[in-house]
RNA sequence: GCAGGGGUGGUCGAGUGGUUAAUGGCACCGGGCUGUAAACCCGGCGGGUUCACACCCUACGUAGGUUCGAAUCCUACCCCCUGCA
């Protein structure tokens, strides 16, 4: 068992944006990144050779301990050899904890110290959710990176409610630590890839909370750090907070976040997200927001947001986006993209979705690549006034 | 021809004398969605004036009538469905 589980190098930065490698044991993967998320195994709506193409080319996606635990269980997972052997898709795998689902579930579940009993939302049946299970679970997923259990609280959390909230997730984090890393002695990871000459063990990052208060958010980070994980990330934003106050708690914490460990920020964001982010120091991201706001009827666009559900695009035969390349608007016209969406066809939610994740996806290429040559911050400032402009 | 049933807003369909511009569904129009309880949720939906409160028109097959008041009751007519001839 190697000691590093990720590999991790600055290439370039401008500002406190970094244009990055993260070699994982499935790959390397240039950062800035975008993680598409697959809650169940799947990018809802989206094929791994989609998702593979050269137009969209994640290198990682997201899986969700709390909703694979829940079904087909983690046992079936480790029984079909983990989940990418269960999915079929060989490339890199993060999965989240299930510390978001105490916050989105937050009416449905019970916190204690031990960890949280949640009503499932499938059949109502009690479940008990804990950092060591949250462990257990994801070596039996086999993820190649794993997220310490925390607790989300709002974003509008108060000082002394955030507080509370930190110190549970301080004490989680030493808990997940531990277990995380008896479970990978144990060989209990079930999924090491099948070449694996390293024999690299799973990675695990642990998660800075502290909701919008700063004093908080140091805390929290030191805290984190003196455990010691492979990866940092910034959870506890965009869950209710105004967007000019995720800026500020992101522009303070990133940098000062371990320069020598990838950083990422959990459950952003919208393209203006991601640009700003990188901007202030973050390597990764993942969002709902691409395919989920696809299925919705909702593609973004180099000019902004696009509601393919208006009549104006009945008989617009333009692509959903002038300046994409990608798979769906190299064929299709935003009138039949349209079509389908108004008729209920399911292809249209899933031709959304692609777009959405290619624009995505080629955004953090862009920015990749504008960091690389030196151009990040007039690349910002273009990007930002394009989807200021309205799409016409 | 006789008997019975029925004609309601874009559509289907409630409503059988008084908060009825008229319940619902669909369609249509618009908005929202940030570590996915989400192919979901919310709003609008006769016309006109008004920023708005509000007001004015026009509406339940057609035309009359009864009534303080009618989509609802009466009469005639038109049309549709079912059964019998």
């Amino acid at each position: 068992m190697t000691d590093e589980a990720l590999g991790w190098e600055v290439l370039a930065c401008e500002g406190a944006a970094r244009a990055g490698l993260l070699r994982t044991r499935r790959g390397v993967i240039e950062t800035p990144v975008f993680m598409p998320v697959g809650t169940l195994g799947t990018v809802k709506g989206v094929r791994f050779e989609e998702l593979e193409a050269p137009d969209t080319d994640a290198r990682i996606i997201l899986g969700n301990t709390y909703h694979l635990w829940l079904r087909p269980g983690a046992e079936v997972v480790r029984a079909c050899g983990g989940l990418h052997r269960f999915t079929g898709w060989g490339r890199a795998i993060l999965t989240d904890s299930g510390g978001f689902q105490v916050f989105s579930l937050a009416h449905m579940r019970k916190l204690t110290e031990q960890g949280v009993e949640f009503r499932s939302h499938i059949d109502g049946r009690p479940c008990f959710l804990s950092p060591e299970i949250s462990m257990e679970v994801q070596a039996a997923l086999g993820s190649d990176i794993c997220m310490a259990f925390d607790e989300c609280p709002p974003g509008q959390a108060a000082h002394e409610a955030a507080r509370a909230s930190l110190e549970l997730t301080a004490r989680w984090a030493g808990r997940s630590h531990a277990r995380f890393h008896d479970l990978q002695r144990e060989g209990a990871d079930a999924g090491r890839p099948a070449n694996d000459e390293g024999n690299a063990r799973q990675a695990l990052f642990g998660i800075v909370q502290g909701a919008t208060h700063l004093d908080l958010r140091r805390e929290s980070l030191s805290r984190t750090v003196e455990v010691g994980f492979d990866g940092y990330a910034i959870g506890g934003l965009s869950v209710g907070e105004e967007k000019p106050v995720m800026y500020e708690v992101v522009e303070a914490i990133a940098p000062e976040m371990p320069a020598d460990r990838p950083r990422y920020l959990m459950g952003v964001g919208t393209p203006e997200d991601l640009v700003e982010c990188v901007a202030r120091g973050v390597d990764m991201f993942d969002c709902v927001i691409p395919t989920r706001n696809g299925r919705n009827g909702q593609a973004f666009t180099s000019r902004g947001r696009l509601n393919i559900k208006n009549a104006r695009w009945a008989t617009d035969t333009r692509p959903l986006d002038e300046a994409c390349g990608c798979a769906v608007c190299r064929r299709h016209t935003r009138a039949y993209v349209r079509h389908l969406y108004a008729a209920g066809e399911m292809l249209g939610a899933v031709l959304l979705s692609h777009h959405n994740l290619a624009f995505f996806l080629d955004t953090m290429r862009r920015v990749r690549q504008a960091i690389r040559s030196g151009e990040f911050t007039r690349f910002r400032r273009e990007f930002l006034v394009g989807l200021g402009s309205g799409v016409e």
